[in-house]
DNA sequence: ACCTGAACACCGTTCAAGT
DNA sequence: ACCTGAACACCGTTCAAGT
């Protein structure tokens, strides 16, 4: 994936003075700080907050590389594909939750409501970035161990492993869908700057109400009065289907 | 939206003989059979061929003008922009599902679990669009018409306005991930024609065992034996939450 | 050793002309 | 009345050169 690799860590290259780059250098630094080597971080750290500022139709190669200062060739000198630079920025994102060890105390149910509801709340923090999730798994290092913490943490809490990984999956699930759609309630064709945005609930109400008469009467209803809210309730709908089968199976019904 | 009325219904229109038209007329009637009007219909069906037999990143309003046998200044007189064709698109997959009303003996599990198995396998059957129902509520006139009958439908059976609105969200979120990460299990990294794809199960089985044991042995699990078991698992963790709902706020507990 | 401009083969969208 | 080629301002990616 990555082409860096001992390179990277050499911050400072030697510059010959008095050498053509060394008066490049001499010059930028005088228009734009001293110069920063470019690296893999650096690219994506950009990228991420191009993307949270401008909207993820705006990263383009060329964008993110006039915000660094170089041109796209330097990029690709770094990383091999766009694609690459998105999927280091989805797990630099992961990495933002918090998925920490917990107490000792927290119950099972407690584990994955904290996990969901952080993941949630850091994918809602990066509206614009969102839809790469819509588009690959993450199998980054933040996301891959994100969930082989919170796997072995459910089957500590006795959980058999079936349970745990199907859990997690619809947990996982829940936790997308809800990111993606919360930012919907505003309609966004195309550019966000566009002026005429017309909220989903705003719409609902202006239907014909002999077509629709059910999402008219139930418009706030259907358009997330609180997103975090309705998160929470399917949360817990799904959490308490997953109590049911642990009280029947130790029963011995299942 | 949509820049055709009346315009649309005259199928055919008169070419003066002789006419370089008529001449034109002639010269493709004879390499591709008679000339076809250009309508927003048949835009909208060989863009979703178009989706469904190269990818979502294939369509072009050049691609598509090219298949229908016209230049994109064609295109344009018909639709306002490439998000248009989309958002019709979408619509158009709705459209397919068989969205129902039920026999009358169906209990709202059965109406809402119905409902949900057959939009998902409609999603599913289009795998290369489905990324388009992850970056806009769909408000097209076959969503619209569903939603607002499943509701009624729900209602119907004695859910009240708020359950029923909260349900079927809950649901439909269900749906999107599931059909969105469902194809997800194969790695596609740029084009699918690429060779070299790497199961995500294989992935996982190939992690580092120290670092990552969790998703070493909950391989098959995680990625879905199969998908249509683990749709149903989180579908009836959600009715099952549902159902417990209805039971206490009938006993008044609630 | 690093970086650049320019090119290739594309995009969505619109224009002034063509018949 | 309809359709076209060509253009505009972009893309991702790669090339041969530059210093």
């Amino acid at each position: 994936m990555n082409k860096d690799s001992a390179e990277e860590v050499a911050v400072e290259w030697p510059v010959p003075p008095g050498s053509p780059a060394w008066w490049q250098a001499r010059s930028d630094a005088g228009r734009a700080g001293r110069r920063v080597p470019v690296t893999v971080e650096r690219i994506v750290s950009t990228a991420l907050a191009l993307i949270d500022r401008e909207g993820l139709q705006r990263l383009s190669m060329r964008n993110l590389a006039a915000e660094l200062g170089t041109g796209t060739t330097t990029l690709y000198r770094h990383l091999a594909s766009k694609d690459e630079v998105l999927a280091l920025v989805a797990d630099e994102i992961i990495g933002e939750a918090q998925i920490e060890r917990p107490m000792s105390d927290a119950s099972w149910r407690q584990v994955i409501e904290d996990v969901a509801r952080s993941l949630r709340e850091t994918l809602v923090s990066h509206p614009n970035a969102v839809p790469l999730f819509a588009v690959s798994v993450p199998v980054g290092p933040n996301a891959l161990r994100a969930r082989n913490l919170v796997l072995g943490l459910l089957r500590g809490h006795g959980l058999s492993p079936k349970l745990s990984a199907d859990v997690l999956v619809a947990v996982l699930h829940h936790v997308l869908a809800s990111a993606l759609l919360d930012p919907m309630v505003e309609f966004r064709v195309g550019e966000p700057s566009n002026p005429p945005t017309l909220s989903l609930r705003d719409f609902y109400r202006g239907l014909a109400p002999d077509t629709y008469p059910e999402l008219i009467e139930l418009a706030d209803q259907l358009t997330g009065n609180s997103p975090e809210k309705e998160f929470d309730f399917g949360l817990s709908l799904l959490l308490d289907g997953v109590e049911l089968r642990i009280e029947r199976s130790s029963r011995g019904i299942d």
